[in-house]
DNA sequence: TAGGTTTTTTAGGAAAACCTAACAAAACAT
DNA sequence: ATGTTTTGTTAGGTTTTCCTAAAAAACCTA
């Protein structure tokens, strides 16, 4: 089993090696906000445990295990990502907070995440859902219906 | 700023408080997963850090702002747990998840979260939603509508 | 190609959080 | 009250993850 930050490290090259092909010891450290160092050590024991191929002064790779992992983290990141933005928050926090959310929880939970995130984007009356739910967070009150006590609600 | 796991300490030293009045090393260490040594070794910095008033074979309380803070930790885990109950995440599963989720994430975050659980529980239709969602993971398919393409739901 | 800049690596160290083994104190029970 | 059991503490060690400072390699550019 491989840590948080260690998926992390794996996310982080994933990402860097679709935008950009190749990926430096730099760029990583920039992505994840630490010092080379820090990515030298990380990358070495990657290195040991299959999950990259890391040639010194040259650059990093991702095996194909490596990559496999990186891939479900990611796709976690965005099935979170997806939910907090359906719920309005604002894009940058979702994205920080997915980073957060994406590691360690259970299939079950993430499924019923992705089910949530469908069923809400493929609902017939999704933009009236989501109108709701906005009035909701504004008012406090449900705008179909009747007499609700109201509730603090601001974000 | 404390750590994720002084966090789970302090929150566990609550909830112990609440059930039994007095907190023991070894209450903390069975909650927690973890060995007494390392109990003794956090209620230390804990106490270092005024969270906590520690003395020595006799037993640990929180101070006002150790218990200040465990209440926002365990308000935020129980959000976060009605919010994955109400996805129809198994009640042990949302427990755990919960305790995963309940650290770092941003307050708007956490009150989208809050304003969504209570949108879906005071909704004047709630059982109806909740209905429609169950068979929507069921069947990959919106009750209510037309001819939808359906998608993999199992959890 | 020599000199300077940038990037990478090494060396050494720190903090957090955990552990085992051994010892000390407290509690309990006969 | 003394011996046993339970609980708590200390000592010493490990792993993970980060850091700074300094050395080495690679890269430009004049």
């Amino acid at each position: 089993m491989l840590s948080r930050k260690a998926e992390d490290y794996l996310e982080a090259i994933l990402n860097i090696t679709e935008e950009k092909g190749h990926v430096r010891i730099k760029d990583i450290a920039i992505t994840l906000g630490v010092r080379p160092p820090s990515v030298v050590e990380m990358v070495n024991r990657l290195d040991k445990k299959d999950m990259v191929e890391y040639r010194k002064y040259d650059g990093v790779t991702l095996t194909k295990e490596g990559r496999a992992i990186a891939v479900v983290v990611k796709e976690r990141h965005d099935i979170i990502k997806s939910f907090l933005e359906i719920i309005n928050v604002p894009e940058k926090i979702a994205d920080t907070d997915a980073c957060t959310m994406e590691h360690e929880l259970h299939a079950i939970t993430t499924t019923q995440i992705k089910n949530l995130v469908i069923f809400v984007k493929d609902a017939p009356e999704y933009p009236q859902w989501l109108k709701h739910f906005e009035d909701f967070c504004a008012t406090g009150e449900h705008p179909c219906a009747g007499k609700e006590p109201g509730h603090k609600t601001n974000a």
